[in-house]
DNA sequence: ACCCAGGGTCGTC
DNA sequence: GACGACCCTGGG
């Protein structure tokens, strides 16, 4: 572990707060003067934009070039992906216009899983606060700039946990599906290593949908915000159905609205790039 | 004090 | 396939 950093100059497509705070991720944390700080996988780093400069410091296990490259997809042209998106139509490009620095991380697909399994029927607000006091409890703890981090609990590390401690650190109903889920993990009933190798998406999901606490919609987050890169598949939560209806569709009540009949819209217009479409929406939706 | 909603899923009918 | 229940927290 050393503390390093890594500066890139005239970055495109790059703003903290719209890569933070459009929902994909819960362990990042606004610092004063506009900064992030947050765990990834072993090391803690923050990120700041000055100007047209993006800054990377941390305490890493490893270079943090590569740290950074792979988890921020630095190596994809989204500059080039909102090009193709925006001529979609007026409504798409405008929610891209204004989350034009999105990114979509390419997260530990492990924590993407226990994650978004706590995010079921919850607040963004509770959910942070949820997985914090997994890692403070369970996960390894690192220091940098004088405070204390904590890692994401290892499969093995959270297997230590009965249903009554994860109850107690207020997951709610969720405790026995993140539970089960961790021994199905760990057992192997679900083997994480063989769905990195698969290439068809609904082998994957299939899979993922065996697991407690993941349904259709988890299932597609873990995919799309995970390093399993799905960049087509497209979760449909009440915002997205809700901004899909307004957009779109313009029933009365929109909980009503067929599923079937929003991812086939989404698949019409966005094509394979569904899932970042459905990241611009959310974020315009929820912040505008 | 009371009600409602929140990046849904599960069990039951 | 549709429906209600589910733990907990914050906001009206």
């Amino acid at each position: 572990m050393k503390i390093q950093e890594y500066i890139i100059e005239n970055v495109k497509a790059f703003e903290p707060k719209h890569i933070f705070e459009c929902g994909q991720c819960f362990r990042w944390n606004k610092q004063e003067g506009g900064s992030y700080t947050g765990v990834i996988g072993n090391n803690v780093l923050n990120v700041a934009k000055q100007g047209n400069k993006v800054i990377f410091k941390g305490n890493c296990d490893g270079d943090i070039k590569d740290i950074c490259k792979e988890y921020f997809d630095l190596d994809r042209d989204y500059e080039q992906i909102k090009q193709k998106l925006s001529v979609v139509d007026e409504f798409l490009k405008n929610s891209i216009d204004y989350g034009n620095g999105i990114r979509i991380l390419n997260q530990n697909l492990w924590e993407c899983i226990i994650s978004f399994i706590i995010s079921a029927n919850n607040n963004i607000p509770r959910i942070k606060k949820i997985i914090e006091r997994l890692s403070l409890e369970y996960g390894d703890k690192i220091c940098f700039e004088g405070k204390e981090y904590y890692t994401f609990p290892t499969p093995e590390q959270l297997s230590k946990a009965t249903v009554e401690d994860l109850r107690k650190l207020g997951l709610g109903f969720r405790d026995v599906r993140v539970y089960n889920t961790t021994k199905m993990i760990l057992e192997k009933q679900v083997d994480l290593g063989r769905l990195t190798i698969l290439n068809d998406s609904n082998e994957i999901r299939e899979e993922l949908l065996k697991l407690d606490g993941v349904g259709p919609k988890v299932a597609d987050c873990i995919m799309l915000f995970s390093t399993l890169k799905r960049l087509d598949v497209f979760p449909i939560d009440v915002w997205v159905r809700r901004v899909m209806n307004e957009l779109y569709i313009k029933a009365e009540d929109e909980t009503k609205i067929n599923k079937k009949e929003i991812t086939k819209l989404a698949e019409d217009k966005y094509k394979d790039l569904a899932g970042i479409a459905q990241q611009y929406l959310f974020y315009w939706k929820r912040e505008a």
